[in-house]
DNA sequence: TGATGTTTATTAATAA
DNA sequence: TTATTAATAAACATCA
């Protein structure tokens, strides 16, 4: 329906191709382990540690020293191109992937001098060069993470497949590369993981797929701030129950492991009644007799409309987090830009946030980007870094997160207070 | 026919 | 160490 922004796989990078599956399967320019200042500590983040440590400021860095994805990517977008040089040596190694980054070792600038007449254009190549690297780099979010932002930040909270693609194109450049490879591994996350179910189409919206959306029991599976990897996958248990059924007939109705703990998130019994009841309740209101069976698809759709209407169930979890995250999640994108992209829709100005999110702050939300007074912001912080905030391509009409607008280029993705932990 | 889903298998990384 | 989570590949089915 939306212009999507088509991303060609550049000559560098063949879809197919296995010369780069060292690079991309391996989280390319890590170079030390976080796991000492860190709760969490994920598959070694594609960004930051060489950066952070090549002894920049940390000026982002606030009190309590919180190690983050978002501080270690506030350290880079804000690295000081004063800076960069310094830093070129291992960051030129490190642009091919393989960091031989061990020791952030370019320290000395090489050629003292470097007043040579190419010498600014030796610059400006190695700028290009720097922030490819990282603009180019493995975000550290697992794909789960990834399609659950894609789904919480549209309007309708559902997505088709490759509206998930795009988001996620949109918002990563290092996705735009080997799409095959990765939008293999997106469908095989949708189909697998309990916490991602289909949403039938409507006869008014006619089309391929699904629509992808959210367990309403999913909770928050990010609380704990680690979005690489979570503590527990979240399991739906009549799938659960399916599943062991389906493996071994012989068990009946035995079904519920009784030791069957749900995520960390909680809230999960208390609306389990209700959402029955909200199921009876639909069924009747579409003259479905409340007896009726519908397949899992009706109910999800059932159920989806009733979340819809009333409530976000997923924004209810992890409120006592809400104050480390939603000030800070690197991903809080702006509802205007939101409405932007979907002028279409006006549900969101519907929506009211009972628990602790609002559609602002919640963690995964597009929220604060581009507000009024950021002008001001782009502005500082384009004098201050050397950004062009506003991107140089602007021929996209789609106006979501598309080129130029990614993580990256907006500097409101980075906010400079963030805790948000990883 | 290509896009969309489902499923199984293998492997690496991380948590317990 | 074992158990769990996630990434990746791949075979296969289905659908517009
Ligand atoms: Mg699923």
């Amino acid at each position: 329906m939306l212009p999507q922004k088509l991303y060609t796989e550049s000559s560098m990078s063949t879809a197919s191709s296995n010369a780069m599956s060292a690079m991309t399967s391996t989280y390319s320019m890590n170079t030390m382990p976080m796991s000492s200042m860190n709760t969490c500590s994920p598959q070694a983040p594609a960004f930051g540690s060489s950066i952070m440590n090549s002894g920049m400021p940390m000026t982002t860095m606030n009190g309590n020293c919180m190690p983050s994805v978002q501080m270690q990517y506030s350290a880079i977008a804000s690295s000081p191109i004063s800076n960069m040089n310094a830093r070129m040596s291992s960051t030129m190694s490190s642009v091919n992937g393989y960091g031989g980054v061990g020791g952030l070792s370019g320290r000395g600038d090489l050629s003292g001098g470097d007043i040579s007449p190419n010498s600014a254009l030796q610059r400006a190549r190695a700028d290009k060069t720097y922030r490819r690297s990282y603009t180019h780099a493995k975000p550290p979010y697992s794909y789960i993470s990834l399609i659950t932002m894609a789904i919480q930040n549209s309007p309708q909270k559902m997505l088709t497949l490759s509206e998930i693609y795009q988001f996620i194109m949109d918002l990563f450049p290092f996705y735009r590369q080997n799409q095959q490879r990765w939008q293999n591994s997106i469908r095989h996350s949708l189909s697998f993981n309990d916490c991602f179910v289909k949403v039938p189409r409507t006869p008014d919206k006619p089309g391929k797929g699904s629509f992808w959306s959210l367990h309403p029991d999913s909770g928050n599976m990010f609380e704990n701030g680690c979005y690489l990897r979570r503590q527990k996958r979240f399991k739906d248990e009549k799938k659960e129950m399916q599943r062991a059924s389906h493996k071994s007939p012989s068990h009946g109705g035995d079904t519920n492991s009784s030791g069957k703990k749900t995520p960390i998130h909680h809230g999960d019994d208390t609306h389990k009644s209700h959402h029955l009841d909200k199921t009876a309740e639909s069924n009747l209101m579409l003259s479905i007799h409340p007896a009726a069976k519908l397949d899992v698809d009706q109910m999800n759709l059932l159920h989806h409309n009733d979340l819809n209407l009333h409530s976000q169930h997923h924004q209810q979890m992890g409120e006592e987090l809400t104050g480390m995250l939603n000030h800070c999640h690197p991903l809080a994108l702006n509802s205007d830009h939101q409405a932007m992209l979907h002028h279409g829709s006006m549900s969101h100005h519907l929506k009211q946030e009972p628990s602790g999110y609002t559609p602002s702050n919640h963690p995964f939300s597009i929220t604060r980007l581009l507000p009024n007074e950021s002008k001001a912001d782009i502005k500082m912080y384009d004098m201050h870094y050397g950004y062009n905030s506003l991107s140089p391509l602007q021929n996209s009409v789609h106006a979501q997160a598309s080129i130029g607008n990614d993580y990256y280029n907006n500097p409101l993705y980075h906010t400079p207070t963030g805790t948000t932990s990883l």
